[in-house]
DNA sequence: GAACCGATTGCCT
DNA sequence: GGCAATCGGTTCG
C-alpha cells in the first residue's frame, strides 16, 4: 500500500518507527526495504538542521510533510530524509540503511547486502543527489513520482539508540533499526 | 567575503 | 585506529 501525506503528518518519532520495513521505490526501477532511520526535530532539537530556526537549507523541513529533503554532507555524500509533521513545524526522518530487494546495481568489492548500508551508500546506490531535494514522496501529492514508499514486512524487533555522528542531545534515543537486519550501517 | 564545519565513507598505516 | 576528500551552508567580522 502506498504511503499518503497523512502518514507523514504525525510526530517525527512515530513516522520514523513506522518507516522501518517500508519499501522505497526509485523511478519504478530500484526497490529497497528500509531497516534503519533517525528522527530529527525542529527548534527543540539542537542536533537538527532545523535546530536554530529556518535557513535556506533547512527551509524544506519547515514545510508540509511528505517531501524529500536531500543535502550534501562533507562535500562528498548525499543524505535522504522525509519531511514530517504539519506545515510550519520542522521535522524529518533520515534514511540510514536499507536492504536491496530488486534493481540495485551491485558495487565491486561490496556485498549486495551492504550496498545501501549507510546514508551515503544508500543515496549513491539509488542515484539520489541534490536534484532530488523537494520531490514529493507521498502518493497523493502532485508532481513527479520518482520516490515512492509502500508498506512492507514489519520488523519483528526494533531497537532504539543514540543518533550516529551526533554530539548533541546524545540522551535522545532517536535512531531506530530492525534488529534482525543484516543491512545496517552499524550494529 | 572569509573562515569554519559537517546527520560520511573508504583507503591508509 | 587515523585521516583525507570536497563543497554548500552557516556564522562571523
Amino acid at each position: 500500500m502506498g504511503l499518503r501525506q497523512e502518514f507523514f503528518d504525525r510526530p517525527v518519532l512515530e513516522v520514523a518507527r513506522d518507516l522501518l520495513g517500508c519499501e522505497l521505490v526509485v523511478d519504478g526501477r530500484a526497490r529497497v526495504r528500509i531497516v534503519e532511520v533517525e528522527a530529527y526535530g525542529g527548534e527543540d532539537d539542537p542536533a537538527s538542521h532545523a535546530g536554530r530556526g529556518p535557513t535556506p537549507r533547512s527551509r524544506l523541513m519547515f514545510g508540509p510533510p511528505g517531501f524529500a529533503y536531500v543535502y550534501l554532507i562533507y562535500g562528498v555524500h548525499h543524505c535522504l530524509n522525509f519531511v514530517t509533521g504539519p506545515d510550519a513545524t520542522a521535522g524529518a526522518v533520515l534514511v540510514r540503511a536499507a536492504e536491496p530487494l530488486s534493481g540495485v546495481v551491485p558495487r565491486p568489492g561490496l556485498a549486495l547486502e551492504q550496498t545501501c548500508a549507510g546514508p551515503g551508500r544508500l543515496c549513491r546506490a539509488l542515484g539520489v543527489d541534490l536534484a532530488w531535494n523537494g520531490v514529493p514522496v507521498a502518493e497523493d501529492l502532485p508532481g513527479p513520482d520518482r520516490l515512492r514508499l509502500e508498506t512492507g514486512r514489519t520488523p519483528r524487533r526494533i531497537t532504539a539508540s543514540p543518533r550516529i555522528g551526533i554530539r548533541l542531545a546524545v540522551h535522545r534515543l532517536w535512531r531506530f533499526h530492525d534488529r534482525e537486519s543484516s543491512g545496517l550501517s552499524r550494529r
